[in-house]
DNA sequence: GGTAGACCTGGACGC
DNA sequence: GCGTCCAGGTCTACC
């Protein structure tokens, strides 16, 4: 068993990480809640996969794995982790332009500002396409099947030798469970075909646009990983996003969000709610009112809109 | 730049 | 069990 400690740049709040949004409800996210323990499968770049079970420590997160791991290993579970929790974040400017605001104290309060991130942007935007234009259990149901039909199995290490052979089958006696599989890589969705995905991961319409991004991630000619530690402006990574077969305003916007950058809000049926009722007595409402009514937080506009507190709660 | 309609799935509902 | 309706963003054609 191998177990590490990551620290955060202060302040940091687990509970606040992990319910910044229904992340943690799409396989191969797992949390268990009477211990809080965030658990996920993560597939190494040696193809090795590993069950994580990451837990709130002292100024960050503690992550347990079984078996012994290799330096390489090693290195990409604490560099998932870190990229998943945003661990070296600093929202202090936003804390600050905030502090006057009573619908953001407690988001002061509670060190709100991460969003939950997969431990690629890949597997980030695959998730955006499957929440747009779908109800949220049939995004629970596409990426369950996705990961189902295509993801690389839990690999078992004993004795830090012997691990099974990569897309071999675990059964289920040996996981006490459903099999534990890897969120896929592009290059095994890649080598389906639009058709495939229809029926087996039930996308609909998406098909098309699932399999173009994981063709062009295979090949090299979308570098998406690159853009996570990109410099370029907001409006020109906003650009690169909406280039994207199926990422349109609110994809790209929510995507921004997962990427650090808040100048647009994800503009859903959810958000129009929550506008039109803060402000507009639940009369119906257009995007422009959104953006409207955020207009003076700049560019710190998705995050107060994400941890505005609402008065409506849904009914 | 704004708008209408098609695209699919799955849940709710009525029969 | 079957048919119908509806919710949910993106894309394209059209004005």
């Amino acid at each position: 068993m191998a177990i590490f400690t990551l620290t955060a740049r202060q302040p940091f709040n687990y509970h606040s990480v992990i319910n910044s949004h229904g992340w943690i409800q799409l396989a191969p996210f797992q949390f268990d809640e009477p211990t809080s323990t965030l658990a996920y499968t993560l597939r190494a770049s040696n193809g090795r996969v590993m069950h994580l079970k990451i837990r709130e420590a002292e100024a960050g997160v503690s992550v347990e794995t079984k078996g012994r791991l290799s330096k390489l290993e090693s290195n990409e579970l604490q560099e998932a982790v870190s990229w998943m929790f945003a661990m070296d974040a600093d929202y202090s400017s936003f804390y600050k332009a905030a502090r006057k605001e009573p619908n953001l104290k407690k988001a002061i309060q509670l060190a709100r500002g991460r969003v939950l991130r997969s431990p690629t942007l890949f597997e980030d935007v695959v998730k955006t396409i499957f929440t747009t234009n779908t109800l949220w259990g049939a995004t629970k149901n596409m990426t369950q099947k996705l990961i189902a039909s295509f993801g690389d199995p839990l690999t078992f290490a004993l004795n830090g030798g012997l691990s099974r052979q990569r897309n071999s089958t675990v059964s289920k006696s040996e996981v006490e469970g459903p099999v534990l599989r890897a969120f896929p890589t592009p290059e095994r969705i890649a080598a389906s075909s639009p058709e495939v995905l229809k029926e087996l991961v039930r996308v609909g319409y998406r098909a098309p646009a699932l399999h173009q991004l994981a063709v062009r991630v295979a090949s090299g000619e979308l570098d998406l990983e690159s853009l996570k530690r990109s410099t370029m402006p907001t409006l020109e990574l906003r650009k690169e996003l909406l280039k994207i077969n199926g990422i349109g305003p609110y994809a790209a916007a929510n995507l921004l969000l997962i990427l650090g950058r808040s100048d647009f809000i994800p503009v859903d049926t959810w958000a129009l709610k929550l506008v039109s009722h803060e402000w507009h007595e639940g009369k119906p409402i257009t995007a422009k009112e959104v953006e409207k009514a955020f207009e003076k937080w700049g560019e710190y506009k998705g995050l107060a809109f994400w941890f505005w507190d609402w008065k409506y709660s849904g009914g």
